[in-house]
DNA sequence: CGGTACTCCTGAAGGC
DNA sequence: TGCCTTCAGGAGTACC
C-alpha cells in the first residue's frame, strides 16, 4: 500500500529513467486494473516524450510532450520495475503494462490486486479534475501547517485517524502513516477531528511531516539494496512503531521509560487502527 | 450533505 | 499436507 513516501520515492527512481525519453511502445496485458483503461491509451502514450514526472498526494503524475499527463496510481499491491536495457527484463505474473522507452529502458507496472489504475488527462485539465480538484494540501509542503489542519478538522465530526485517511483534508496519507503520526503525536485514534485543540493540531501536523520525512530517508537508503533483485519496493516496517504491532510495548511509553504498555488494534471504518492506550489520549 | 457500508482483487496467513 | 476461510487496503459509489 504505497503512501506518499513510498509513491515520492518511485517518483525520484522513475525521474532518470524516464526524463527527456519517448515511448516507443507501451503494451497492454490486462484490459483493466481497477479501471479499464480508454480505448486510445496505448495510442495516445506511443510516440510521446515524457518532459516531467511529478506526484500530488499518492498519484504519480507523469507529464509528456503531446499535452497529456499520464495520472498513475498504484493502489495497495502495485510495483513499478525499472529496467535499464530490454534484454534484462523477465516477464512476471501480473506485469500489466510494459513501456519501452527510447534508449533502450523499460518500465514496467506489476500489480497482483489491480486496485491501482492509470489514466490519460489533459494538462491543462489536470489541476481542476477529481481527485485533484478537492485535494488538501500536500503535507510536505508550505501549504501545510497547524492551523490549515485545524481549519480543514474544523467541522469534521468524523475520528481524526478517519480524517487523516480523507485525501480532502491531507493528501497523501494512507492507513498506516495515519497511525504511525497518531502515536507520535499521542493523539487517540478515535477523538472527533473537530475536537482536537489548536495546540493538538501543531504536533499532529509536526508528526505528520515527521514520520513522512523518515519514511522518505530510510526508503531511499533500503531501495538501493532492494531493486538490485527485483526493482520492486519494499515496505518500510522495520521502522513502524504501532502499524502491525499489536501487543508489543509501545516505543513511546518504553522512551518515558514508563511500563511497557501494550499496543492495541481496533477498526474503524472497517481499517485495523493500531495505538497505545496509555499514551495517546 | 455527512457519515457509513459495501465493492473491486489476489495472496498471505490461519484454522482444522 | 492441503483445502477452506478470513483478512488486508484506496477510493469510488450507493444509501440512509
Amino acid at each position: 500500500m504505497p503512501e506518499l513516501p513510498e509513491v515520492e520515492i518511485i517518483r525520484q527512481e522513475l525521474e532518470p529513467a524516464l526524463h527527456n525519453c519517448s515511448i516507443i511502445k507501451c503494451t497492454l496485458n490486462s484490459p483493466a486494473l481497477r479501471y479499464p483503461f480508454s480505448p486510445d491509451f496505448a495510442a495516445t502514450l506511443q510516440g510521446a516524450k515524457i518532459t516531467a514526472t511529478g506526484r500530488r498526494g499518492k498519484y504519480l503524475q507523469i507529464s509528456l510532450d503531446n499535452d497529456y499527463v499520464l495520472v498513475w496510481h498504484l493502489g495497495m499491491s502495485g510495483r513499478v520495475k525499472i529496467f535499464a536495457l530490454e534484454n534484462l527484463y523477465t516477464p512476471e505474473k501480473h506485469d500489466h503494462v510494459h513501456l519501452a522507452l527510447s534508449g533502450g529502458g523499460q518500465v514496467v507496472y506489476n500489480d497482483a490486486r489491480r486496485f491501482g489504475f492509470m489514466s490519460l488527462h489533459r494538462t491543462d485539465a489536470l489541476a481542476q479534475c477529481p481527485p485533484f480538484g478537492a485535494m488538501g494540501p500536500e503535507p510536505l509542503g508550505n501549504h501545510f501547517s497547524g492551523t490549515a489542519l485545524h481549519n480543514a478538522l474544523a467541522q469534521k465530526k468524523t475520528p481524526i485517524k478517519s480524517a487523516l485517511l480523507d485525501q480532502g483534508i491531507v493528501a497523501g496519507i494512507g492507513n498506516i502513516y495515519a497511525c504511525e503520526a497518531l502515536n507520535d503525536a499521542a493523539i487517540h485514534p478515535g477523538r472527533p477531528a473537530l475536537s482536537l485543540s489548536a495546540q493538538e493540531c501543531e504536533t499532529l501536523a509536526r508528526a505528520i511531516r515527521d514520520v513522512l520525512q523518515k519514511a522518505l530517508a530510510a526508503g531511499g537508503s533500503s531501495l538501493k539494496d532492494y531493486r538490485k533483485t527485483d526493482g520492486s519496493l519494499g515496505y518500510f516496517q522495520h521502522m513502524f512503531s504501532v502499524y502491525d504491532r499489536a501487543g508489543h510495548p509501545c516505543p513511546r511509553c518504553a522512551e518515558e521509560g514508563g511500563k511497557e504498555r501494550p499496543i492495541q488494534r481496533m477498526v474503524q471504518s472497517g481499517r485495523s487502527t493500531f495505538y497505545c492506550l496509555h499514551c495517546q489520549k
